[in-house]
RNA sequence: GACCCUAUCGUCCAGAGGCCUAGGACACUCCCCUUUCACGGGAGUAACACGGGUUCGAAUCCCGUUAGGGUCACCA
């Protein structure tokens, strides 16, 4: 006998971006779908003509792919359940509506539109995070105080309406588990009661908790990190950035937070999902992008950082790229950083700080000691990092001065400011020549 | 307005009656490391919304209050 198998499903409306919510909740079922072995199912909720583009459902590709949360049913991967665009789905919707006519449990109303007589009875299930709801139908009111008005369906136009074409795809997809945001937690009753007038078991349902702004109010597609494309165009790291989002509303129980995907996948379960709504907090997941971004491999750096080097137009010669990264890995907080930070290892004309110029090179004597330096260094054998740290310490004990005042001067005038790598691995990277130039340059441009 | 959900540091989470003088992480402050900036290490500030019960004992259970969120569309 076969266990009956897991089916969840992502039902995104293509409205241009991806929001943090939606991503929070694709993922969610996602881990669900993989730490159970079942299957996640794509499908565009578009039957809302006029902001449906294909360039809007092209987003909530872009934003999955990248967060590598892969479908097995969907618009572009087919299957056996399709088609995935409600769009396209007119027939299936109308044998339902038709279904739901010849029980009698609809009816058109004055305007044209078709409407779920709704039984309002008392009305119980569990929510496999929120537990057991229990509402009595019968009191649901609206808002002037008269009686909830029956469901529409169907517009006067013919256009679908979303809770009908959402049961209906559920059931026509065999959604086992429907796991969404909170917001429709109000709206289950009503989807049960149109389960059971179309005579089919009602799945199970989760509702995880909302992502709210850091101050709590709603977040809205203007708020910071709201889009998932901010995440693609900021500089995150996929795995960084799922690993944060996973955090938001469950957690392992323990203190573990930098996990790998396959960990939390290995550890997901929607009973340890809490409640209670997210902030949004971008500092941490800001944190978390830092950490994947020091302890990732060299090799898988380079790959990330490559990019954003390329559309800086900066270009780095193959031989001396690892270096250079290196130099910097572990300050890094956001990929767009790292052209800013190691753009004075890619040309010999680079600006001057001017606060570190006047900081550092204007001082009394400093332009005197970047020539010690230089002819210190012209016979030193081997020019790595060790010998010339070795070295300079050297000189400035024979000259009675601290090693600072070579440093200081030193740092600005290979690198044009006062802060970055390590000094002597930037040297050593840069090499003789290259610092015996700058040093030069340095020297005729800021000579009194 | 009716109904539903929620309530632990500023934020994300631990805590499922005694292990709690409430733990971890981010952020913040200080110290160490480093003659840059970071990383790293150490320390610190900081919370059980309020009021009633239940119990020998409550952050944990129950009720109420308050607060926040959500739903009640011919939006999704």
């Amino acid at each position: 006998m076969n266990p009956s198998p897991v089916r969840v499903r992502f039902a995104p409306s293509p409205t241009g971006y991806l929001h943090v919510g939606g991503a929070r909740t694709a993922l969610f079922n996602w881990l669900y779908a993989r730490h159970l072995g079942g299957q996640f199912v794509l499908r565009i909720e578009d039957t809302d003509k006029e902001r449906n583009t294909a360039e809007a459902v092209q987003v909530i590709y872009d934003g999955l792919k990248w967060l590598g949360l892969n479908w097995d049913e969907g618009p572009d991967v087919g299957g056996p359940h399709g088609p995935y665009f409600q769009s396209e789905r007119d027939a299936v919707y109308q044998r339902y509506a038709d279904q739901l006519t010849a029980a009698g449990r609809v009816y058109t109303d004055e305007n044209g539109a078709l409407r779920f007589r709704l039984p309002r009875q008392p009305l119980i299930f569990d929510d496999l995070v929120c537990g057991r709801i229990e509402v009595d139908r019968s009191k649901s009111q609206n808002r002037d105080g008269g009686l909830e008005s029956d469901m529409t369906i169907r517009r006067a136009d013919g256009g679908w309406i979303f809770h009908f074409v959402n049961v209906v795809d559920d059931i026509d997809m065999q959604i086992t588990h429907v796991i969404r945001g909170e917001d429709h937690l109000s709206n289950t009753a009503k989807h049960i009661e149109l389960y059971q007038a179309l005579g089919v078991e009602p799945p199970r349902f989760g509702h995880i908790p909302l992502i709210l702004n850091k101050d709590g109010s709603k977040m809205s597609k203007r708020d910071v990190g709201a889009s998932i494309t901010s995440y693609l165009e900021g500089g995150y790291v996929p795995e960084a950035v799922l690993n944060y989002f996973a955090l938001l509303g469950w957690s392992p129980k323990d203190d573990r937070e930098i996990m790998p995907r396959e960990e939390i996948v290995e550890r997901f379960d929607l009973a340890n999902v809490n409640r209670k709504g997210a902030h949004f907090d971008l500092a941490k997941c800001d944190w978390f992008n830092a950490q994947y971004l020091q302890q990732m491999p060299l090799e898988h750096y380079r790959k990330l950082a490559t990019p954003w080097l390329a559309k800086a137009g900066l270009v780095l010669p193959d031989d001396q790229l690892d270096a250079v990264l290196a130099l910097e890995k572990m300050k890094v907080t956001h990929l767009r950083e790292v052209p800013e930070r190691v753009a004075f290892f890619a040309t010999e004309d680079f600006p001057y700080d001017p606060a570190a110029v006047e900081k550092t090179l204007r001082k009394p004597g400093a332009l005197d000691r970047l020539a010690q330096l230089a002819e210190c260094y012209a016979a030193v054998e081997p020019f790595d990092a060790a010998t010339l740290e070795a070295k300079l310490k050297e000189l400035a004990a024979t000259l009675g001065v601290k090693p600072a005042e070579f440093i200081h001067p030193a740092r600005v005038a290979v690198s044009g400011r006062s802060v970055g790598p390590s000094l002597y691995h930037m040297l050593e990277v840069l090499g003789k020549d290259r610092i015996f130039a700058r040093i030069e340059r340095t020297r005729t441009q800021f000579a009194a």
